[in-house]
DNA sequence: ACAACACTTAAGTGATGACTTGACAATTAA
DNA sequence: TTAATTGTCAAGTCATCACTTAAGTGTTGT
């Protein structure tokens, strides 16, 4: 699990920081869309949208597949995922070490309890 | 849930989206440092350490106290959390469609199963 | 064939980011 | 008091990001 290349993670989380992107992923959650559908409520072109885009597919978060002259996007729930897993596990360490460190004062000072 | 300022999550990605902050998260996650500990082992100045931890410290994922000329920092596994959350969300939306999206193939064209 | 459609690419611009060096406080140790 | 430690601020530099407009590529409907 650590062996993955922490390039991928910069890419998710940096794919993530922006707004614009984050409401395209909020949009593909429900389920695919055409590139127009999710350039449409964005108040940007359709060219800047497209730039958006390609930074989610090449976090690894979209994929998309043409067919026709339509591309049709979805969501790589793995990906996502992924940066779940980054979080949850800093966030487990640190939450057990203060566990730990409220046992550790329980024990050597019953006084503080309850 | 939805109420958040999405700028707070802004800060916190785009902190995460940085190698150099993961890996101040990561010995934060470990237990509280000061500033000097924290960029010791970084290939960069003490200067430069200090603006990636204002940036961490910008984004709520990281607070900190000076007592004397030392400042201690440490991990907010809430805005941790926050990140979390918010991953999780998209993520289990976007699954939650894929089982239904089975579960009607399965019904509509037994055929498939096993 | 022709026009409308759905993208795609390129080039350019202004705003952020990620650093650097260097000067400067404030605290503590000798 | 002097000097070392620990941190902070201020410029300045170079790269990357977030767009824009404009032009171009296939695809589909008439």
């Amino acid at each position: 699990m650590n062996n993955e290349p922490a390039q991928h993670l910069d890419r998710t989380f940096a794919a993530l920081s922006d707004p614009t992107r984050r409401a395209m992923v909020e949009r593909l959650a429900q389920g695919p869309a055409t590139v127009s559908e999710l350039a449409a409520p964005l108040p940007m072109s359709l060219a800047g949208a497209m730039l958006h885009l390609k930074v989610l597919e090449e976090s690894g978060l979209v994929t998309s597949r043409k067919v026709g002259r339509v591309r049709t996007c979805r969501l790589d729930p793995q990906r996502l995922s992924l940066a779940e897993q980054w979080v949850a596990g800093r966030r487990a360490l640190w939450e057990r070490r203060l566990d730990r460190l409220g046992a550790f004062l329980d024990a050597s000072k019953p006084d503080g309890e309850a």
